[in-house]
RNA sequence: GCGGGCGUGGCGGAAUGGCAGACGCAUCAGACUCAAAAUCUGACGUAGUUUCUACGUGCGGGUUCAAGUCCCGCCGCCCGCACCA
């Protein structure tokens, strides 16, 4: 009888083994990138959730591993950003001492789940080796104008004391910590991505994303085509420019609606509007976002004036409102009532003209709703009797003609928000001069370094606390030498990992951010597994980023991230998030103890289909840890018996080799898992008969078992007396010819239900088939048989009449 | 409101249109044991007249020889967007 299956010592044995031999270093080897999202490293360690993402990744390395490659399978730390901030306000700590503490425990952790990491890969955000970089991309950028300085209204986390950028906001409260968002108007770094929204749209069909990834990120960047119109306003010397994309229902603008906002809008205000615009501006301004966002009754104020609708010379009035948004578009709006249904609503409220200029049938109706559909054009001068559809393509034309407007698209995309006014990020490397204005600092003094300070605590002034070190912030102009002071707002946390993949394939290099020869044989990233929570923020930035690098001859594709997979998130065992207040996170830590990695490692695959947000049961994992005994006392009972293969086993282990292939090429994980355990229990039966299965067939299972449960493999494959490295060899194949079974099963239906099994030649020709189905259920065939159906290998339906 | 996804035993879940419930958890029974744990064997959708039959994949229709799977209409849950003109 075998030894039990002892978890501690052979994994013990083998993880001291993998330090000194490690796997995975054929350098000659076509590459495979798989790429974890490096984590942020918290105090509080990881918890079996994060697990997840990681096992997914390894056991996906592995498997290439054995298909052939090099696989580059990094691991770093994205260690910027408030918590590591907060937790230094809270204790007088610094923030990179801190970090330096919870790097060294994560990465034990991270060291626990697998040996396949190449830490001496390993990156981190804050080493200024890395930020140096971090800063020389945005020197880059603003070189090229993609990094300005504007003074304008954006979002503000009054608890983070800090802007943020719109992707930041989510539901309009901070992605971060929850509060809800207002506006603040403040000097701001902003990086131009809507430079990059045609393509940042336009490429997203090159990916092998999940669809409601490229879903989302296709909609924030929302493109729309239209035109721009211009309408003078009545009685003064000022033009309002609309976008809209009905140019077609010009003829249907029945009043206009500016965003209260605007400038403009106080001063467009009659002596006799006055009090109502300038109330109703400051009302507005004291609404959130979330307010806005969840009481869509529509409000607005008359500014007393006019505008001329520039095809028919009417005089349509021009309102205010806050359903009009001032950074979409030119912040104005032509209201077509009849064929927009927020301008339906508002034309109701306070009692507006509403012209139908589009009908289905050409005749004009009464309408109790917006009409958005298309149809005849009616009520619209020259343009009545046209096809709507067939306007709205003409219109731009026809009014750039006419000199009263042009084609246009736009986007929901906006610039990117990129300063932060907290202490514990990138500093933005550009020095004010008096003389020169902003200058970036020179290539050759990067990085700026991150200076100490005495408070950490955020000032809320709209000041960074870097402000208030004065040795620091005042400098000379490297243009001129004159005197300068250094911007003190740093970056977002979305910086470094814009562009970090990046630097895993060339670490260390002090003189570029990559070098190019290495960038060229080692990326782009083949697999990206994460959580789907970066949808449109680290994935649309490094997007960004990449293209910018592309554009400047740093690399040479244009996508970072080829295929990406979402893993679902691993709650508690009610389906409630794990935290740490609910106290209802669960370390690995104990399991490795009392189960093993190899394990945890399968129940984490195990658990249910990994794309799906899957709650922890605390029991599961004994069955998984009773099928890795079971399958340590079959493989060692078959060793120590060392029987002679069967046809039987032959045909089961490609049939196994075959389903389990299979499924993880589907990356049907949880079933990869089952597929193990069936074949197992299968393999125990044969073994039962025979005395055990020979040695070849276990080495086969554990190949496949290996990119799963390394260590119990491991230790199998050298018991069965190998002195190689298990992962050096090739995944196994199997032969199509031995997946065939002599006798197949066939279901046998009388009207479509099963009355009968029977078991067949596979090779039975259609009339036999028949035939043996029609003597099992005879005493059901009592009509007229109307129909036979068959389906080689699984069924026999008999259609009977009367 | 719009868009996307999902709905299967006590539970997690499995099923290229072809025997629904694989695999596992829990439960029950048996073996082993003084006993328990572990392990092994078996049962395990519901109902009934229990070697058999009927019903059964959120609800109602439809297509098909055959529907968890495809189509139409509902209901419920989850996610994303949220006045982008």
């Amino acid at each position: 009888m075998a030894v039990p299956y002892n978890h501690t010592e052979i994994e013990n044995k083998w993880n001291a083994y993998w330090k000194e031999h490690p796997i995975n270093t054929d350098e000659s080897k076509e590459k495979y990138y798989c790429l974890d999202m490096f984590p942020y490293p918290s105090g509080n360690g990881l918890h079996v959730g994060h697990w997840r993402g990681y096992v997914i990744s390894d056991a996906w390395s592995r498997y290439k591993l054995m298909q052939g490659y090099h696989v580059i399978h990094p691991m770093g730390w994205d260690a910027f950003g408030s918590p590591a901030e907060n937790y230094a306000i809270k204790t007088g700590r610094h923030p990179a001492v801190t970090t330096a503490e919870n790097v060294a425990h994560i990465k034990e952790q991270i060291s626990q789940i697998s040996d396949l990491y190449d830490w001496d890969r390993e990156v981190n955000t804050t080493d200024p080796s890395f930020y140096k970089w971090t800063q020389w991309i945005f020197v880059q950028m603003f070189k090229k104008g993609l990094a300005y300085e504007k003074e304008m209204p954006i979002n503000w986390c009054p608890s983070c004391q800090t802007g943020i950028s719109n992707e930041d906001v989510v539901g309009g409260r901070c992605e971060r910590c929850g509060s809800p968002v207002t506006k603040r108007n403040m000097r701001q770094w902003m990086l131009k991505i809507t430079a990059y929204a045609d393509r940042l749209l336009d490429d997203l069909q090159l990916l092998d994303w999940p669809e409601k990834v490229i879903k989302m990120q296709s909609d924030w960047i929302g493109r729309s085509y239209g035109a721009e119109v211009e309408f003078h306003v009545d009685g003064m010397d000022e033009v309002l420019t609309v976008y809209t994309t009905r140019p077609d229902t010009l003829y249907g603008a029945t009043f206009m609606v500016m965003a209260p906002e605007l400038k403009l809008a106080g001063e467009l205000a009659t002596p006799e509007q006055r009090e109502a615009v300038d109330a109703y501006i400051e009302a507005t301004s004291m609404r959130s976002s979330v307010d806005r966002m969840q009481d869509k009754e529509k409000t607005g104020v008359f500014t007393g004036r006019y505008a001329v609708n520039p095809l028919n010379g009417k005089k349509i009035p021009i309102w205010l409102s806050d359903y009009v948004l001032s950074d979409y578009g030119t912040g104005v709006i032509m209201c077509v009532p009849a064929h927009d249904e927020r301008d339906f609503d508002f034309a109701k409220k306070f009692g507006l003209e509403i012209i139908p200029v589009i009908s289905p049938d050409g005749e004009e109706h009464e309408l109790t709703e917006a009409y958005i559909g298309t149809g005849k054009v009616i009520n619209s001068g020259d343009w009545n009797g046209m096809d709507s559809d067939d306007l709205k393509q003409k219109a731009p034309h026809i009014l750039e003609e006419k000199g009263i407007g042009r084609k246009q698209k736009n986007f929901k995309l906006r610039d990117w928000v990129f300063a932060r006014q907290r202490y514990w990020g990138e500093p933005i490397p550009i020095v004010h001069c008096e003389k020169c204005g902003c200058v970036a600092v020179p290539e050759d003094q990067l990085p700026v370094l991150l200076p100490d300070v005495e408070s950490y605590q955020p000032t809320g002034t709209g000041e960074s606390p870097l402000a208030a070190i004065e040795d620091w912030v005042n400098t000379t102009c490297p243009q001129c030498g004159g005197p300068a002071k250094r911007e003190t707002n740093t970056m977002p946390q979305w910086a470094g990992s814009s562009w970090y993949y990046l630097r895993y394939v060339d670490p260390h290099n002090d003189e570029a951010l990559v070098d190019r020869e290495i960038a060229d044989k080692y990326l782009p990233v083949d697999m990206y597994i994460g959580g789907v929570e970066h949808a449109v923020l680290h994935l649309l930035y490094s997007r960004f980023y990449t293209k910018f690098l592309y554009d400047i001859g740093v690399v040479d594709f244009q996508e970072p991230f080829k295929k990406l997979f979402n893993q679902g998130m691993i709650t508690g065992e009610n389906g409630i998030k794990m935290s740490k207040s609910k106290g209802n996170v669960i370390s690995p830590d104990d399991l490795i103890r009392d189960y093993g990695c190899d394990s945890l490692r399968m129940y984490e695959l195990f658990v249910g289909p990994p794309e799906q947000e899957s709650a922890w049961n605390d029991r599961g994992i004994d069955g998984v840890r009773r099928y890795l005994s079971r399958f340590w006392t079959l493989a060692c009972d078959s060793i120590e018996a060392d029987v002679a293969r069967t046809p039987e086993m032959e045909k089961l282990i490609h049939k196994m080799t075959y389903d389990i292939t299979n499924r993880f090429d589907g990356f049907y994980l949880n079933t990869v898992i089952s597929g193990f355990m069936e074949y197992n229990n299968k393999f125990i039966d044969l073994a039962k008969k025979t005395g055990g299965i020979d040695k070849e067939t276990i080495g086969t299972m554990c190949l496949m078992l290996a990119p799963f449960a390394p260590h119990i493999c491991a230790e199998i494959w050298e018991r069965l007396g190998h002195d190689d490295c298990i992962y050096d060899h090739a995944w196994p194949t199997y032969d199509e010819s031995k997946l065939a079974d002599d006798l197949v099963e066939i279901a046998v239906q009388v009207n479509g239900k099963t009355r009968s099994v029977i078991e067949i030649s596979a090779e039975a020709s259609k009339d036999e088939a028949i035939a043996a189905a029609k003597d099992a259920v005879a005493s059901r065939l009592t009509g007229t048989i109307v129909k036979e159906i068959y389906v080689p290998g699984k069924i026999v339906n008999i259609v009977v009449k009367g």
